[in-house]
DNA sequence: TAGACGATAGCCT
DNA sequence: GGCTATCGTCTAA
């Protein structure tokens, strides 16, 4: 699994959060086990995009996104969801791409431990859905919080990373309007691998 | 330092 | 489809 240059995290944000459609994310655990599951939908964020964290300029929760491209902006939603987003653009234009849902795979197992717990994981199945299709399930199957904002995505023997993974087809690639935001909803900066079962939301 | 609210998910009708 | 938990962050004072 070699992981993506931090050249990729330089093209334009749209494009990006479009290539990342059938890129692998790898997870490794704190207890080493590792875990690489498929990218199947992502929405783009750009600095002068009203909905965009960043919009308004710095603060301290959104500063990773100022930073340089390939690093991982992870904040807390709703007082409730860790949402893991892929910071793209040069150091000093905040731009992300959100992570908003991935296919299990092989992992689907340790997945389903995580976020069930070891007592009801036994009555799982590995295509249940709730390990991956939304922002923040795959963030508590994949255990992505607060200690993962600035992790290295470029950096195999880091925490967490993006390889290279399957080429999906442009007409396999669904371009639709972005979810639960209300400035900038008309914009349609979200992609969605059709064919796949764990997509959040058709539309 | 108080008050409003959010890039959601889960439970209820 | 509607309701709301839950809390960190931002803003205004």
């Amino acid at each position: 699994m070699t992981p993506l240059p931090r050249d990729f995290y330089l093209q334009d944000t749209l494009s990006a959060a479009r290539a990342l459609l059938g890129k692998r994310l790898v997870r490794r655990f704190p207890d080493g086990e590792v875990a690489v599951v498929r990218i199947v939908e992502t929405e783009a964020y750009t600095h002068d995009d009203p909905a965009c964290h960043a919009y308004k300029g710095i603060t301290e929760r959104n500063r990773t996104m100022f930073g340089p491209p390939g690093y991982a902006y992870v904040y807390l939603n709703y007082g409730i969801h860790w949402c893991l987003n892929a910071v793209t653009a040069p150091q000093g234009v905040a731009e992300a791409v959100l992570i908003r849902a991935i296919e299990p795979g092989e992992s689907a197992l340790r997945l389903i431990r995580n976020y069930f717990g070891e007592q009801e994981a036994d009555t799982i199945t590995l295509t249940d859905k709730r390990i991956g299709a939304g922002p923040g399930r795959l963030t508590r199957a994949l255990v992505v919080n607060r200690t993962l904002d600035g992790a290295d995505l470029t950096d195999e023997r880091g925490p967490l990373f993006i390889a290279q993974g399957d080429d999906i087809p442009d007409d396999d690639v669904v371009t639709t309007t972005r979810i639960g935001i209300t400035r900038g909803a008309d914009f349609p900066w979200r992609f969605y691998v059709r064919s796949s079962p764990f997509v959040s939301r058709r539309g």
